[in-house]
DNA sequence: CGGACAAGCTGA
DNA sequence: CAGCTTGTCCGG
């Protein structure tokens, strides 16, 4: 910090420019001037080496002794109202946590999506609302885990958090969100939807609403905070920094001093070790009647030779005309594992000898190296393959065959793995299959159908469990109220897997308790800190960061004992000469 | 980031 | 030794 200017003095703006790469601060000089208008946060224009840059005012003071006064250059411009001091520091705090250091990142996602020079504040008013007495108690001891049932949207959670004031809310589904923002609208509420509405939220409302950038919002005064769906992977930024919005919204509740919720039908293990004993569950009948009906297929009990992923259960549902079935199988393209018929031998990559796959044209490709050739075994020269696994694209012809009637691939959509694009409205009484992304398309199901639930099981993340768990949620949510008559199908070589019982017996907790104490015994977040370093000199660096580590594909692993000792040593190692490093904090797919 | 400038490599 | 590439440093 800067000391206070003197009275009458120069006036000097420590100021962040936009510029990518560039991670350093630089002083200027606050002409008369613009004395009205620059504050912390404001967003102005500087010089910088002969260009013109856009930046941040992150600190206003008299100076350092590094540049003298004299050597300053006056800022060009002010060109809008940005973070308030608050998210500034927030944002200090997530450089630390996920971004090495870098502060420019976690600035963008604070600041409005276009320039904003006044505010305006809005007529709030506060709405009288009945908070169930356990929720009332949760927000006094500073807020705490919210379990609600799958068909919940966080309603409740938001009306009794917003009699604190404003409620900046976190919220994983675009659509969904808008959704709870119409709803809170209608109960009389104040709302702005971030990014778009800034400026209002900026300038005083009840309810702040958005996407995991919602929680970079800049408000007056914060008065409480309630991430939806804390569960969702997309609350974490893929991209690195991988900064997570549950993570920061617990943060900024704590250096507000203001109550924090984390709802979610199934809580990770992260929300639970911060939550502590500050939790609140609905009830069982609640919970029970919110689950469909679900149907555990043993593929253990199937004659080996026999095995197919189209069971005998599966079939039935796909033979009723008057059902929409959507069946879920995290392979895609035609083939993930083939062998010979000739000589029994697993296809494998010539040059690296990894497992091939095959694509729709038929051609082999090995997805560690890329190689490609055609459709012959590289041992004995045979055009005659077995598909061990298929893929999404074999088994739609497979599905279409025992089903009688057509089956439609769903494939991720154009903006990303989740599909991210609108909902496909599907006829009603279809087949779809596809990845995971057709949960995501598909709106509403009578049958959801897990056909080798064991790849979710088995992935290798240490994640996996849960997120295995967070896909049956999910297809819940499609296949509504057990009263509705919908089925949850799940292929497994493991039915007694805690994921698999948790759904079968609605009880969450099912799949949280066991994952706690496996990851407190390996020391796996959030017991203990993670992050993959990758590029061109990694290795080096992690050597010199003097860290735990381990090789990890094309990568390193490193491990800490918490966030706050494993940032502040990602941050201060040197970068080798030559190197291009990437770091990824809490790596979602490891 | 992008410009400046210095140190190394090529060619006749 | 000019002319060019490659690398390191710096900006307020």
């Amino acid at each position: 910090m800067t000391p206070d200017p003197p009275v009458g003095g120069p006036l000097v703006a420590t100021v962040v420019p936009d510029l990518t790469g560039l991670d350093k601060t630089f002083d200027y000089l606050v002409p008369d001037d613009l004395r009205h208008l620059v504050r912390v946060g404001s967003m102005v224009r500087v010089t910088l080496a002969g260009r013109r840059a856009g930046g941040w005012v992150v600190a206003l003071g008299a100076g350092s002794a590094e540049v003298p006064v004299e050597r300053l250059v006056p800022l060009s411009k002010w060109s809008g109202i940005g973070p308030t001091a608050e998210v500034l520091e927030l944002a200090d705090w997530a450089a630390q946590r996920w971004g090495v250091g870098r502060l420019r990142p976690f600035l963008v996602s604070a600041s409005p999506p276009t320039m904003v020079r006044s505010l305006q504040r809005a007529t709030t008013r506060p709405a009288p609302h009945d908070t169930p007495p356990a929720l009332h108690r949760l927000l006094d001891g500073g807020g705490g885990v919210v379990r609600v049932t799958p068909l919940d949207d966080g309603y409740e959670a938001v009306m009794a958090a917003s009699q604190r004031g404003c409620t900046i809310v976190i919220h994983p589904a675009h659509d969904a969100m808008l959704r709870l923002a119409a709803r809170l609208r209608g109960a009389g509420l104040v709302v702005a939807v971030m990014p778009e509405q800034w400026a209002r939220a900026a300038g005083g409302v009840d309810v702040v609403i958005g996407g995991r950038t919602a929680v970079w919002a800049s408000v007056p005064a914060t008065g409480s905070i309630v991430v939806i769906d804390e569960h969702d992977e997309s609350l974490q930024e893929e991209r690195s920094p991988t900064w997570h919005a549950r993570d920061l919204g617990i943060e900024r509740a704590r250096r507000a001093a203001v109550p924090c919720l984390l709802v979610s039908p199934c809580p990770t293990v992260s929300a639970l070790a911060w939550s502590g004993r500050r939790w609140v569950r609905p009830p069982v009948a609640d919970e029970r009647s919110s689950w469909p009906i679900v149907d555990v297929v043993d593929r253990s009990d199937e004659e080996p030779w026999r095995r197919s992923l189209l069971t005998s259960r599966l079939i039935a549902a796909l033979r009723d005309p008057h059902r929409t079935v959507v069946c879920v199988h995290n392979t895609p393209g035609r083939a993930r594992l083939l062998a010979c018929r000739t000589c029994r031998s697993l296809l494998l990559c010539e040059r690296c000898e990894a497992a091939v796959q095959q694509r729709d044209d038929g051609t082999l490709r090995c997805h560690r190296c890329g190689t490609e050739r055609p459709p012959v075994c590289q041992a004995c020269g045979s055009g005659a393959l077995a598909n061990v696994r298929p893929g999404v694209s074999r088994l739609r012809d497979d599905l279409e065959a025992a089903a009688g009637r057509p089956v439609v691939t769903v494939t991720a959509g154009p903006d990303g793995p989740d599909g991210g694009g609108s909902p496909l409205v599907g006829e009603r009484n279809g087949i779809y299959v596809g990845t995971e992304a057709v949960l995501h398309r598909v709106r509403e199901a009578d049958v959801v159908a897990f056909l080798d639930f064991d790849s979710e099981l088995l992935a290798p993340r240490y994640r996996a469990a849960e997120q295995a768990f967070v896909l049956l949620v999910r297809a819940a949510r499609m296949l509504g109220p057990r009263s509705r008559g919908g089925r949850l199908i799940i292929q497994t070589f493991e039915p007694d897997h805690p994921a698999v019982q948790a759904a079968l017996l609605s009880d969450p907790a099912r799949v949280a308790a066991p994952e706690a104490v496996r990851r407190r015994d390996l020391l796996l977040p959030p017991f203990g800190a993670l992050a993959r370093v990758s590029g061109p000199g990694a290795t080096e660096f992690v050597i010199r960061s003097g860290l735990a580590h381990a090789p990890d594909g094309d990568g390193v692993l490193v491990r800490a004992a918490s966030w706050d000792e494993l940032g502040p040593v990602l941050a201060g190692t040197p970068r080798p000469k030559g190197s291009r490093i990437r770091v990824e904090v809490d790596p979602a797919r490891r």
